[in-house]
DNA sequence: CTCCAGGACAAGC
DNA sequence: GCTTGTCATGGA
């Protein structure tokens, strides 16, 4: 590998500055948007938590009816299944009376297997909450981690854990690194990469070029 | 009208 | 292992 991971990181955070991700009022928050945003716009997330309101809490969700919690998150779609894994993940969390403190004490390779179990969380959405709520040092990788190394001229594995693995091995394994680097991938490609393949009006699009050529 | 957005899963090969 | 159909809304 010619360019070194890390330096894409730098690029993005001299242009973009720190994120501190993820943008959610509570832990609970940040874990039901990981499950909200699955293929999904975040502006419909957004709608969802707008009719949510103060019952967003894992004892609000616990209580309501499967239909009653379909119906709020209507705007986000999906909204049959992921009502279903919403409770699904909630129940499981009631094991830890909520508290995602007595989830950070469980190392990361118990915890990872753990939430790949439940119904619905699957590798993106599993490394999402480990770094974001967690703080555990997974690197989530996503259609726009793959689109952006792939503009670098990464030849990137196909394979999710084969990919996580890979940039893992070329930066430091530290959860806040892995917190900011992820949010500043997805910030950059909302602004100039959400359609395109190439980065047209891309800022880093000098870089991208100089580094291919 | 079509296409897509910070995927996951079950079924089939 | 990999590929395909399904789940669903709202905005461009």
């Amino acid at each position: 590998m010619s360019y070194p991971c890390i330096k894409i990181y730098q690029k993005l955070l001299d242009y973009y500055g720190y994120q501190s991700w993820w943008p959610a009022m509570s832990d609970y928050e940040m874990l039901i948007g990981a499950m909200l945003t699955q293929n999904t716009n975040w502006r419909n997330v957004d709608k969802a938590f707008a009719n949510l309101g103060d019952k967003l809490t894992p004892q609000a969700i616990a209580e309501m009816t499967h239909d009653e919690l379909a119906a709020l998150i209507r705007p986000a779609g999906y909204y049959n299944q992921k009502a279903e894994r919403i409770k699904l993940f909630t129940e499981w969390f009631r094991q830890y009376d909520y508290d995602v403190n007595q989830i950070k004490k469980l190392p990361l390779s118990q915890l990872r297997p753990m939430l790949l179990n439940l119904k619905g969380v699957g590798k993106e959405t599993a490394d999402c909450m480990l770094v974001y709520a967690f703080d555990k040092p997974s690197f989530v990788i996503d259609a726009y981690t793959r689109r952006l190394f792939n503009r670098f001229g990464y030849d990137v594995p196909k394979n999710y854990d084969d990919f996580r693995e890979f940039i893992e091995r070329e930066i430091p394994k530290d959860v806040q690194l892995y917190n900011e680097f992820h949010a500043l991938i997805v910030v950059h490609a909302k602004k100039h990469c959400q359609t395109k393949p190439v980065c047209q009006g891309c800022p880093l699009e000098n870089e991208c070029l100089k580094i291919i050529n």
